[in-house]
DNA sequence: CAATGCTTTGCACACGATTGCAAAAGCCGT
DNA sequence: ACGGCTTTTGCAATCGTGTGCAAAGCATTG
């Protein structure tokens, strides 16, 4: 491995002046700088960032912590985030905490012992699981954002999607279509979720119509759909089935779509179907999927601001902050107005 | 910041015995190595990396250069990489080269100022853009293997699928089902993906039947979709339309099979469509593709044992290995037997 | 030419850990 | 009590960089 001495030898001078030259100090002479910059390039030398990050006790990376990357959601956010952090200059040191966050804390100690200079962390169902940990890390030196629901959301700086607001607009849509009978596949995993049914349902109650809610997901995927799949037929055998039904995840309502063609209900002929997210797999559908969307990448790129403003600071009496991002409605062909007893006749 | 100092102080010893200690050695009297780890645990240390890399000359990190996260290839691989990684008993650092791989020399170069024990590194459309840096690594110290397509490989150490094979599985398939007018949609942006392209095609050939072949694949997403749609188009309304057509990847596929279905031309009655690669997408389409698949997790399983072996051989004199992985067909319901003149009649 | 001031360079220490080696401590038998 | 042996501990060097400080080099001026 090529070292700062190795090319001091080669131009005669010493370590520090190499280490100034490369750093382009005023320092050094012109002339010399010429000439150690050009030794340096010439022998490939390259910084060992190891020793750089002991001396300088920062290490310019930034940890991203994420449940995983199967659900085509977490790539998008991930994307949008490694852009924005290398915009801002840092490097990203990515860990996945699995689907059911079980390696969370591994991941923070990882991080923390590679001393990484802040933490990005996005929760899934479990919330927060390593809290203390958190909390640790926030009043020693190294600052932690979170994105995504957390419990005592006070203590923390969080990023978040303003998921109520996001249910109420596709409710608000249904409405206006006419709707009135109205199911919602899916009990919320936790909380976080929970506030995009429950913007949804509010708005429903507000003009005075119940919802038939049903069907618990469960944690395996591959149970997930089959959950999926005997609701949807429970739903379309009912004596007066809903018109429209609500998932509150893209992924779930294509999976929804795919056993309304199982039973050959037509979409949006027979039923509406919307989602939540945004995410590509809404237009690769037949007919694609009015979802709500937008936030993802203001999300991303807020996540990192904040954190690098916290990063930045350096006095950790920084209060602590919450972001909302507020989503869209995206209308494309799921949704239809509703005839009278349309799938009762049907069958 | 707690170091070792601190803790060798509150236990009344010097740091290497706290070193020593915490390390499990078996240089430390019993006793004392319990308080000390007692006191470590109580006081919250956490070992600095950075300064325990430096010293060992050793990070227990592998990175990987990905080109991106939005195709969905990615992090199906990236998630079989991660876990095989962590078994392995490393870390993993991930960077995006970019969908054109214009960031692959940084990432590399980023890599290796970090110290990483050793590189995967995937291939895009490009091939190996970063060449030489990856032949002067590999013969200095850090070990490269690269999954993909590349010139000269003869010179490195890869693993890659058996693209030609697989494809050659999908003719068969499709000349069983008794298709004769078949099309391949999608010109392949570079050697490595000809290579289904090619198997499929010699098999067609060595029972005498030739191709429609059409439609390059240009740069933008955007405009391959708008690409696709126009393709399918021209390819429905030829006097002879084909009865089954090939796209390269799922994706693509799952394009084609929306541009049908706004054409209404109904799958598979009236069109047969096959992918390659088996991504979760596949599943969501109705009815669901029929692909090539099971690859990706032997082939990052190889990926990163074939590395980790490179880096425990320490000798860099170990010949460079190809290792190819065989994909298995997979039947769904997207391919019927042709109708004949199916769509010209249909219209 | 000497004194002064500015530019340029090198010395030496620090960052926090690991580890070879020597010294200290403990143990034992004579 | 003492030598010899084993166990346990501390000293000090090291990994590769960055940087304060002093010294050296150089130029300018009286």
């Amino acid at each position: 491995m090529i070292t700062l001495e190795d090319i001091a030898k080669k131009a005669g001078v010493s370590h520090s002046t190499v280490s100034r030259a490369l750093a382009d100090s005023p320092l050094v002479n012109a002339t010399t700088k010429a000439k150690i910059q050009h030794i340096a390039s010439e022998s490939g030398y390259q910084v060992n960032q190891v020793a750089r990050n002991l001396k300088t006790r920062s290490t310019k990376t930034i940890g991203l912590v994420i449940p995983e990357v199967s659900n085509p959601y977490y790539p998008k956010l991930i994307q949008f985030i490694a852009d924005e952090v290398r915009a801002s200059g840092f490097n990203l040191q990515l860990h996945l905490s699995g689907v059911h966050q079980e390696f969370e804390a591994s991941c923070i100690a990882s991080l923390y012992e590679h001393r990484v200079d802040g933490i990005l962390l996005v929760t899934a169902e479990n919330g927060l699981v390593a809290k203390e940990q958190v909390k640790s890390l926030s009043n020693s030196q190294t600052p932690v954002v979170l994105m995504g629901w957390i419990e005592e959301a006070e203590h923390f700086d969080i990023v978040t999607g303003n998921d109520a607001h996001g249910g109420s607009l596709l409710a608000s849509h249904l409405l206006s279509l006419g709707h009135r009978q109205i199911a919602i596949i899916g009990k919320p995993p936790h909380r976080g979720i929970f506030d995009r049914i429950h913007g949804f349902q509010s708005t429903l109650k507000s003009v005075g119509i119940s919802i038939q809610h049903n069907l618990t997901i469960p944690n395996s995927l591959a149970e997930e759909d089959q959950e999926i799949a005997s609701t949807v037929q429970f739903l379309i055998n009912q004596p007066h089935p809903p018109t429209a039904i609500f998932a509150y995840q893209d992924s779930i309502a294509a999976s929804v779509c795919k056993h309304l063609r199982n039973n050959n209900v037509s979409i949006p002929d027979q039923m509406t179907v919307v989602g939540f997210d945004d995410i590509e797999l809404a237009t690769y559908l037949e007919p694609q999927l009015t979802t709500v969307g937008g936030h993802i990448q203001p999300l991303a790129i807020d996540f990192v601001h904040l954190l690098v403003e916290k990063i930045q600071a350096k006095s950790n009496d920084t209060p602590t902050q919450t972001r909302v991002i507020t989503p869209n409605l995206i209308i494309r062909g799921s949704c239809a107005a509703p005839r009278t007893s349309q799938l009762s006749l049907a069958r």
